[in-house]
DNA sequence: GTCGTCTTTGCAACTGGTTGCATAAAATGG
DNA sequence: CCATTTTATGCAACCAGTTGCAAAGACGAC
């Protein structure tokens, strides 16, 4: 369980709002943790109830932004789940499943899906290139740690697209040559 | 939610109890669908339920093998449910969190966790090309549709693996170079 | 200024997955 | 053949994440 600590992470880059937190991990952090506004207001609540984050209330209720920093508590915390052994998470990936249902009962109509698929992958690899032409110019291997982990962390999202990408072409050749997905014609 | 589906491909394969099944789960099928055993149990009630499998009840209650299999309804099912419409699952990676958080409260003794997963990465990596080599050797690029659906999403495992290892040697070269890890000389 | 709309915060209900335990039949072994 | 362990099934309680909605303040239009 990571989305207390993926919030920490962001607000000891920047201390913000609910708000401002859900908006931010619709871009970075959220790349690679999706939350809803819903599970960040929730969860703000209990790490201010353990004491690893505070807030500056405006006075009165809802309808205002309520400012939350990290205090050394949550800082010490942070690092010590970073250093935790923890396992890499067991996979659970719809699409393989699809992949070897379709094996089992095919043919069907993956293939269009698969085309659609492989458009939204090409446009979040455009976005993250983008992100790293913007963030990384001349940076190359030089950067400070900070930079170079920051850097990593990207490359890994470019390399899953990519990854991604591949894959989806090699899917619909498969798929092609049996005659259901349709877009190729017969070699002559 | 892909559960049921991956359980009904399960059995479309191969007619079998829920231990059974729960002991495929922990390969093949498992390996890009993780379940345990409590789920399949409490999936294949409603599976049977909704009229998509049905089982051969040994007489009297529990501690008996009860087999399941897919009913035309089902076969059906799985057909539509593979050509649906459906996005990529949003990312939750708790790995990439935890570089975020080195990176902005750093250093932590991340590097010895790293370390330990690349080898958990290897073995995974060794035992899918063992499948390979075991159920796909001379086949290449000649099989059936079937084969080849079920070689690419293989492929994908020690793809995906592969790129985990790298990028953890990547991580770790980063992370040594500043003292952490510890594991690696200075350069001279 | 007050009426609608947007933003920010939040509750409540639900679903999928996890954990711990329980119970019955079957296998094992003296 | 009785005791012990293992296998197969399952319940209950819990936790994380999702969905739908609501209420309070801010903001702009007139």
């Amino acid at each position: 369980m990571s989305l207390p600590h993926a919030l920490i992470t962001a607000l000891v880059e920047q201390p913000s709002s609910g708000s401002d937190l859900a908006s931010r991990f619709d871009r970075s952090i959220g790349y690679f943790w999706h939350a809803s506004h819903q599970q960040i207001y929730r969860e703000l609540g209990r790490l201010e109830e353990a004491g690893w984050v505070e807030s500056l209330p405006p006075e009165s209720g809802r309808g205002r932004k309520r400012v939350y920093r990290v205090l050394p508590a949550g800082r010490k915390e942070l690092k010590r789940w970073v250093a935790e052994q923890q396992d890499p998470t067991p996979q659970r990936d719809a699409f393989m499943v699809r992949l070897r249902a379709e094996a089992a009962v095919g043919p069907t109509g993956l293939a269009a899906d698969i085309r659609r698929r492989l458009e939204l992958h090409k446009q979040k690899l455009a976005l993250y290139q983008a992100i790293e032409a913007r963030d990384f110019a001349g940076v190359e291997e030089g950067g400070s740690r900070k930079q170079q982990l920051q850097h990593l962390v990207l490359n890994a999202g470019i390399l899953q697209e990519t990854q991604w990408i591949a894959f989806s072409e090699k899917a619909l050749g498969i798929l092609g040559e049996t005659g259901d997905g349709g877009s190729s014609q017969p070699q002559s």
